[in-house]
DNA sequence: CTTGATAACTCAATTGGTTTGACTTAATCC
DNA sequence: GGATTAAGTCAAACCAATTGAGTTATCAAG
């Protein structure tokens, strides 16, 4: 095998777009900040901070927004990032179903669409994808700023594993090369991840974990991802496969069984199904959850262990400042499970001194991994890294 | 609570310092090397690398080491790292004893010792410590070369945790904060890591994992720890504590028990005394696997299926190279154990493409945790991080 | 044995970006 | 109303990487 690709090499240029990184990351975080602050925050010195400033706002990326008032010397002049200032456009691909959303900088959604397919056909899909871009991009309510990107998301694992012939999987495409076969369609710059992982990014662009740097989150599409942002940016593993605790086994009536088997949707769906209840869509699962349907609270019931022994490993295996679920399940389904997944004591996440609970509800809702594949790009523009996009 | 601290801005300074250590890097894995090889690989022009070599060898980090023959052009000058160039001092904290070692960049032991101590007194140690560092410096068979840091090993989960009061934790430390501690007595850059972290790194500087950039480390020590290395660097997850997979559930004669419990060093002792065998040491632990004694077979009988279970779990969560076993067990018992253990086929790591085994056992010995706190130091040096050490 | 191709490497000038230190401006405090 | 405090600007100095032209050493072909 050839030598693992060191990361490139560090000059000016490269310093420049991690200082802008570092600079547009801090003003994500904290709001309106002015240059001081700012070179307080990230180590630089005022006059490298006010440079970037400078640039930063002739290219429109930020904008001044007003003095602080009340301290002693001049007040400083503060920025904050213009939201309409540069959009992404998200991908998902499912085995039946096309889905896209364009969003801003703010994680704020301009545009999504959804197109049933009767097979995820190449072809025809890349052709598709490259028809709605247009069609966001004439369709949106604002006028777009520039595309960053695009991120794609498919279901994983990528490449052939234990794990391959699921029915997780796309048919397909299996040894495609998607990120260069959407470049060159696209014309921009493309990611691919899997649907956890950018689900896991939706949330911190803008959902729950907004303010958080390292969690997990926990996915629920046809079966169960796991995502994890470890200090801003998704920690992938050595083959981008990280995070399969789908087959992971898991307690459930006395025994062990894959956790996906039983804390899926599909697991849900099979177990209605075979108590005469067709819930096809997220809509007729949050209608179920709604009437107490005993089929539905007896999964319920069944999932809770196998979920809380699966919060049990991330959080010592991760360490993360929270979990957070989400996904393809009813919002107050979510927010039951949350509420009442009982959380290991015997934890490293049991601390006295915590500041945000140990379990969250993901609030990106039922498009959440869409949405994710666009926040990836957004997620990269606004945090310093001086690695490749892989 | 504060914002997290940003990395710090990146200026002229910094990128050479980053890309010094992307050419130590570089010569670490590939051996000896000719700037224009460092170039291609590194991104930087040959320039940067000539200058930077230039440098290296000045200060004694690199020597010239011989021509590359047979190719067509010039002959490429290589350059090697000089092993003696540097040396690391590594100090391993237990409830009983202290343990030192002095390492060169080559990862090779030049003086260890270990001392019993009756009660790990923070006093008393701190105090004991500095006179190890004076005995290594004294007595080490080599002259010693600059002493680039020290790391501390001691027992995890820091912070207060759902995890604290037990038997693992190092009494009197509490609160303590020992990084500061030791930096201000040893009067050098100091790092703390857990058993686990550490002893993973002393398989990358020199044993098993050389070659790997992401592995996990299953590492025996009173209890069961894991350390993660990701990208050449640990994974210490929000508060430092990821890995702690001792208390993580795992299938003991049909039902489920913490793995430390199971598959730990602390578990084998005690089913030897209840078999009526007194085993302190690693010595006695290996009589009696040659032996192949009835209460050790019936231990590794038990421990197999939770520690199958464990890797599995580590393999589908952190998708690593490799997982590597190791610490305070005999090497033929730890190899007995990588040639046994079942690896579960649903898994991201059973590929085709491997190039290395999925599980192995690790080679740096029953001190592989003090090695690992001085090894944490040399990594430091030869890997490129633009981070600050936390 | 010469000549051309190839590749590693050096030299000097240029470039990009940060820091430093002196200075200006605007608010609060007394 | 003057002292203090803090934010910000300007210009010069500095650091390190890149660029492009040139040098040196080897192999291969005629």
């Amino acid at each position: 095998m050839s030598l693992p690709l060191l990361p490139p090499g560090s000059n000016a240029e490269r310093s420049r777009a991690y200082n802008r990184g570092l600079v547009l990351g801090h003003v994500r975080r904290a709001g309106a900040s002015g240059r001081a602050e700012i070179a307080r925050a990230s180590g630089l010195s005022t006059q490298a901070v006010s440079n970037i400033i400078g640039e930063l706002v002739a290219e429109g990326w930020l904008y001044e927004a007003g003095r602080r008032t009340g301290g002693r010397g001049l007040p400083a002049v503060t920025y904050a990032i213009d939201g309409a200032a540069g959009t992404a456009f998200g991908i998902e691909l499912r085995p039946n179903a096309v889905l896209c959303a364009l969003i801003d900088l703010d994680g704020r959604a301009l545009y999504t669409d959804r197109v049933a397919v009767s097979r995820a056909d190449p072809g025809h899909v890349v052709q598709l994808v490259s028809q709605l871009l247009e069609r966001a991009l004439s369709n949106s309510r604002t006028k777009v700023a520039r595309v960053l990107g695009a991120g794609v998301v498919m279901p994983g694992p990528f490449g052939k594993t234990g794990l391959s012939g699921f029915l997780t999987e796309l048919p397909g495409w299996e040894g495609l090369d998607a990120q260069a076969l959407f470049a060159e369609v696209l014309d921009m710059a493309v990611t691919v991840e899997n649907d956890a992982n950018a689900a896991a990014m939706a949330e911190r662009v803008s959902g729950v974990a907004a303010g958080l740097s390292s969690y997990a989150f926990l996915y629920f599409g046809t079966g169960i991802g796991l995502g994890l942002v470890s200090g801003g940016t998704i920690f992938r593993g050595a083959f981008g496969n990280a995070g399969e605790i789908g087959h992971v086994p898991a307690p459930f009536e006395g025994g062990l069984k894959p956790l996906e088997e039983i804390a899926s949707r599909m697991a849900l769906t099979t177990a209605l199904r075979r108590a005469g209840e067709a819930a096809e869509t997220v809509t007729d699962l949050d209608r179920l959850f709604e009437q107490r349907h005993p089929a539905m609270m007896a999964w319920i019931e069944g999932a809770r262990p196998a979920l809380s022994h699966a919060v049990h490993i991330v959080e010592n295996l991760y360490d993360p400042e929270a979990v957070i679920m989400g996904g393809a399940l009813p919002a107050r389904l979510l927010q039951h499970l949350t509420d009442t997944i009982p959380l290991p004591s015997l934890s490293v996440s049991n601390r006295a001194d915590r500041n945000c609970p140990r379990l969250l509800a993901g609030t990106a809702g039922r498009m959440t991994a869409t949405h994710g594949a666009a926040a990836l790009v957004i997620n990269q523009t606004l945090t310093p890294s001086l690695g490749l996009a892989t």
